[in-house]
DNA sequence: GCGTAATACATCGTATCACGAAGTATTGAT
DNA sequence: ATCAATACTTCGTGATACGATGTATTACGC
């Protein structure tokens, strides 16, 4: 999938799996990978970037004698989350444009 | 609109706009502006962006005493819609994801 | 006649961001 | 003993949207 039309979608889709309950750096990338691919790296970027923004709080916990951290979503990220539905009428609104336009 | 959302709809956008008949930048941006926000820096690297891409070719016309450069989607930029279109399909994966498991 | 908006295209610098590569460290199966 | 899986981290790079700025012409109101 075209990396220009996963951006916008992977912050999200991160606060997304973690919604329910907390999760962990590990998980998300399993949970999210039917959906989306994501390398560690990207999502290590984003996680960083979402506790930066306030959407979620990190929690250091021993698991079988190694450190994980779990992620909460925090009231911010579940308004971003809110947010994302409201800005996919415009998306969908570009691609009818779209596909009106771009028609064969 | 999240500029993050934008990418990867704006250039299959401006590949839209050009689809039925040739078109030229400023036309471009109002024919786009309902739908998105397009500054002239930005789509001017799209166009030039496209043009690399052999997605487009361009042809310069005098109007009204004027230069005007045509822009013509090529047979890859019609295909470049098209693979939009079976893109999306993996895109609504996520949105229905997201909405999903992000559940109020 | 003069200023201002609209038309039309171009360039430069910057900030954001996804990702590959590489590294550290532990557990468990072969 | 070796290797895959789990788990997190850092660094560098390339792509790219956009604001700022510039050039030049036409058209309209005052």
């Amino acid at each position: 999938m075209d990396i220009q039309l996963k951006r916008g979608l992977l912050d999200v889709c991160v606060l997304a799996a973690m919604r329910s309950e907390d999760s962990y750096g590990y998980k998300i990338i399993k949970d999210v990978k039917p959906y989306v691919e994501l390398s560690e790296s990207t999502l290590y970027t984003i996680l960083k970037r979402l506790e930066n923004a306030k959407m979620l709080t990190v929690r250091t916990v021993e698991h079988d004698g190694r450190l994980r951290k779990y992620y909460h979503i925090t009231e911010d990220g579940i308004r971003r989350i809110e947010e994302f539905k409201d800005e996919w009428k415009e998306v969908d609104a570009i691609y009818q444009f779209v596909i009106k336009e771009g028609e064969s």
